[in-house]
DNA sequence: ACCTGAACACCGTTCAAGT
DNA sequence: ACCTGAACACCGTTCAAGT
């Protein structure tokens, strides 16, 4: 199982730092991921994570300060992966109706949620996430914007069920929340519906959810 | 910080065994509890459980075995709370309207799950809960029945917007369920709720859907 | 029957010392 | 500047030995 990478390096000049080196920190971050993805979240060790990457057990301090750091990391490159997978649904979506607009970014986060449950394990996971990165932020906000702003102009135009339009975009966003939670809590078999199924049921329950908001 | 609580006990008979005897098991839950509500989940080391009950730390070995299966014991009996909490809500409602007896259902589990953060918390983190006892399933099962039932009640009075009611029955309960993560996660600031109201805002919320989906 | 206390193999984190 | 490797104070879990 181990391996001695300097057997096969002749020559004494600069050769011997073969690959824990110019980018410590990437490395880092890939093997947490690689790791959560073979055996959750739990699983991932500080101590691990460096073994996986071939360099001493402090060696991850230098670039993160804490274990929850290095999950933080990871939860905001997954965050990044699900806004940006949201966005490329929603301009993906040909339809002009800002209901199904609105409906494309659910049916975006569900997908992207049922298909990357790791990812989105450690992105909801509390206290994993602390310190809220302003680029971030500003992303979700966005997000946030343009569902209220295409709630809104459903509503204007007479497509909208009564009631406060932010309520009617948090509604959504809880919905699709909570149906990537119970999936990855393992909630659906209990509530009969095969795990298998799961995401096509949950677009199902989203498609009603709009239909019922719709005038 | 140390007792001895052998030193005022005269008498040779069998007097000395004063405090850890008789049920460990539920000393030991109840100090579980405890350390969650003081410092949360993660704090929880079966090591300073042991210490807080007063015994050495292989004691608790004996009831539970692994500091999994202590964590899932706590989350039987915190959803079995959750559970009764739910049934107290709806024999509470007054009226006969069976949408908004399935509405007391939702406000009941709102209720609960934001007073008591902690136990909702230890409830759906998953990998928590492995075995399912039949009691709690059984319990589970029939609060669901309720749910469909209540909803196939209000089809068929024309109360109800078209659609599967089993479909609106997990939209229901995905729509509480995400509302109750997103507030322990934190989410709510971000979604441009103060924390403070999150739980009225997210009654809110559900009313607001029981009312879409009512005809 | 139930608990102690030592033991084992881990862990997160720090920090001098090396290159 | 970045990494090593020893060290410290923990942890979950096991198991002989005690009562």
């Amino acid at each position: 199982m181990a391996r001695s990478p300097s057997a096969t390096s002749p020559s004494p000049e600069p050769k011997k730092p073969a690959y824990h080196h110019g980018d410590l920190r990437r490395a880092l971050l890939d093997a947490t991921v690689q790791l959560i993805e073979e055996q959750g979240l739990e699983a991932v060790s500080v101590r691990e994570v460096a073994r996986r990457t071939g360099v001493s057990p402090g060696a991850p301090f230098r670039h993160f300060p804490s274990r929850t750091a290095l999950l933080t990391a990871v939860a905001e490159v997954a965050q990044e992966r699900l806004v940006q997978a949201v966005e490329a649904s929603l301009r993906n979506e040909d339809q002009v109706d800002p209901l199904l607009k609105f409906r494309a970014i659910g049916r975006g986060f569900l997908r992207w949620a049922f298909a990357n449950p790791t990812h989105f394990q450690v992105i909801s996971s509390r206290a994993v996430i602390e310190y809220e990165r302003p680029s971030l932020r500003e992303r979700n906000d966005g997000l946030r914007g343009t569902m209220h702003a295409l709630l809104t102009q459903a509503a204007a135009t007479g497509g909208l069920r009564p009631g406060e339009v932010s309520r009617h975009v948090l509604a959504g966003r809880a919905l699709v929340y909570g149906l990537a939670r119970m999936h990855i809590d393992g909630q659906f078999p209990s509530w009969g519906v095969d795990g298998a199924n799961a995401l096509d049921e949950s677009i199902a329950i989203l498609d009603q959810f709009i239909a019922s908001i719709s005038a």
